[in-house]
DNA sequence: CACATTAGTGAACACTTGTACACATCAGAG
DNA sequence: CTCTGATGTGTACAAGTGTTCACTAATGTG
C-alpha cells in the first residue's frame, strides 16, 4: 500500500549492498551485521532481503565484485595519470589515498574482509590483491623497469608493493576521515616503504636466493 | 549448588578469555561474539561475565595484554637462537611461523584486531607493533648491521619489516593448519620478501628522500 | 571467630533476531 | 487481455540476546 510500486530492477538490491556498506563505514564489523540490521539501514522490510541474497555473506561476496570494479577504476586512472618514472611511485601512492578517501567504506570493507569470517569473501579479496600485482607487474614491463628481474623475481617485488599498500590502508582507515596532516603522513611513509622495496629491487641478484 | 566452590581467583576470567579465544579459533569473528556465547563456550553462566569485564570489548583489550606476552616471548626465543647473521632473517622467520601455529588463535586474533570495530583493541595492538619493530632496530644496531642507516631510515626499515611479517600471518591463518608444504612457502616467501626489504636498507642513500 | 568482599548461581525482563507464510503488485510473454 | 514469475509488504513465532536482581557460598582480613 504505502509505497509498493516496484522501481528500475536491482533497486533494493543496491540500497541493502549500499545499507551494509554504510554501517561498515560508520564503525561496524561487517562480520558482526545482521539481516534485520541491514535491511532497517537500507528502509527496507526484512523479507526482501531473501529475494537477493541468502545470507548476509552472500551479501559480502557480491560487495566484493563490487569491490573489484572500484580497484580497477583506481588503476586505470593511475595508469592515465602516472607520466615521469621518477615520480611514478609518489603520483601512484596519492592516487591510491585518494581512492582510499573517495571510497572510504569499501576499503574499510576490504581490510576487514582480509581477517574476515567468510573464508569465500576472504579468498576473493585475496584474488584481487594477486590480480592487481599481476597488472602493476606488466606495467613494469611494459615500461621497461625492471628489467634484470626475472618473472618470478618481479611477481615477488609487486606482490610485496600490494601487501605495503593494503598494510596502509589500515593505518589511512584508522586516522579520522578529514586529519589532512596525518593523510599526508601516511602517504609520505608510503611512499618511503615502496621506495625501499624497488631500491631492494634494483639491487637484487636473483643468485642469491 | 552444583558445583559452587570458588576455586583460584581469577580461575573463571581465565577460562572466559579462553572462551573467546577458542571461538576466534574456530573461525569466528571477535566482532560478532556475543557475551552468552562467550559465557557458554566457557561453561558459566551469562551473569559471570559482568563479575570480569564490562563487556566483549572489554574482554578484547585484556586479550591484546596478553597477547603482548606472547610476542614478547617469540621476541625473545629469537634473540637467544639467532646466530648467525648470514641465517638471520631466514630462522626468525621460522621462528615467527612457529609461533604463529603454537597460538593460532591469539594470531588471529590480532589479525582481525588490526581492522577490528574496537578502536581501542585496534591501537593496542598498533601500539604492539610499533615496539616490536623498535625493538627490532634496537637489536640491530646492537649487532652492528646496517650502521650506515639514520635512526629514522631504521625505523622505516623496521616498521615495514613488521608488517611484512603481519601480512604473512594472514596467509598462514588462511591455509591450514597442517598443510605443511604450504606453510613452507609461506615462509620461504616471507623469507624472501624480508630479504628484498633488507637488500633495499643496505642500498639506501639517506639522501634520496 | 566474625564479617565484609568477592565470585559464583538461577530466574526474569524486555528486546532483537532469523526465518516462514500468505498476500499484493508490477512487468513482460503468450 | 490473461497468466506467470519476480519483487515487494505485513504478520507471526520460536529462539537467542544483554542486563538486572536477589541469593549463596567461599575467602581473606581484622
Amino acid at each position: 500500500m504505502t509505497d509498493k510500486q516496484r522501481r528500475k530492477p536491482g533497486e533494493t538490491r543496491d540500497k541493502l549492498m549500499a545499507a551494509a556498506l554504510a554501517l561498515v563505514g560508520k564503525g561496524r564489523h561487517f562480520a558482526s551485521l545482521g539481516i534485520r540490521e541491514v535491511t532497517r539501514q537500507a528502509g527496507v522490510v526484512p523479507t526482501s532481503f531473501y529475494r537477493h541474497f541468502r545470507s548476509v555473506d552472500d551479501l559480502g561476496l557480491q560487495l566484493v565484485d563490487e569491490l573489484g570494479l572500484v580497484l580497477r577504476r583506481m588503476m586505470r586512472e593511475a595508469r592515465a595519470n602516472v607520466l615521469q618514472a621518477d615520480k611514478l611511485i609518489e603520483e601512484s601512492v596519492g592516487i591510491f589515498v585518494a581512492h582510499a578517501q573517495a571510497n572510504r567504506s569499501f576499503f574499510r570493507f576490504m581490510a576487514q574482509g582480509l581477517a574476515g569470517e567468510s573464508r569465500a569473501v576472504q579468498e576473493e579479496i585475496r584474488s584481487e590483491m594477486r590480480f592487481f600485482a599481476s597488472e602493476l607487474a606488466n606495467d613494469l614491463r611494459r615500461l621497461r623497469l625492471m628489467e634484470h628481474l626475472s618473472d618470478a623475481d618481479l611477481d615477488l617485488t609487486c606482490d610485496l608493493v600490494v601487501r605495503t599498500v593494503a598494510f596502509s590502508l589500515t593505518d589511512l582507515l584508522s586516522i579520522s576521515e578529514d586529519d589532512d596532516y596525518q593523510i599526508a603522513q601516511v602517504r609520505k611513509r608510503t611512499t618511503r616503504f615502496l621506495q625501499l622495496v624497488f631500491v631492494g629491487a634494483a639491487n637484487w641478484n636473483s643468485g642469491s636466493a
